[in-house]
DNA sequence: TGGATGACCTTAA
DNA sequence: ATTAAGGCCATCC
């Protein structure tokens, strides 16, 4: 496990409920901007695992990135968290997760 | 047009 | 056989 990883972890389990975060943003948290795509590895593969909350991770469209019936729970577990999911999308000026971007450095020291 | 993004795909242990 | 890490490029603003 690298600290990328690890850090990914952190992130994902510090996202509030009723709100969101992409893949870029953690990636980019984790001090790996390009790695957007190993967040979305990290969130299909360990989630079940890690018991993440997978559901609060979109992509940067604000939008749901999975396909089928996947997304349709997903989208059903945002909703249930008071997020308004419109036909796959989210309102990201309303539902982002904003947060302090030290506080999480100072969470992860560095 | 160009820059950002990505529930992947391949390689390594 | 499993599980983890990372990257490059087609796609979508």
């Amino acid at each position: 496990m690298t600290k990328f990883t690890e850090d990914v972890l952190e992130i994902i389990l510090m996202i509030p409920r009723g709100k969101v975060m992409t893949y870029g943003q953690i990636a980019a948290l984790a001090n790996n901007p390009r790695a957007a795509r190993q967040v979305s590895r990290i969130l299909h593969s360990l989630s079940k695992k890690y018991k993440l909350p997978w559901h609060r991770v979109i992509n940067s469209k604000g939008s749901i990135s999975l396909t089928g019936e996947l997304g349709f729970i997903q989208s059903g577990m945002l909703e249930s968290e008071g997020i308004e999911v419109i036909n796959k999308k989210i309102d990201l000026k309303k539902h982002l997760f904003k947060l302090l971007w030290k506080m999480i450095r100072k969470a992860l020291s560095f």
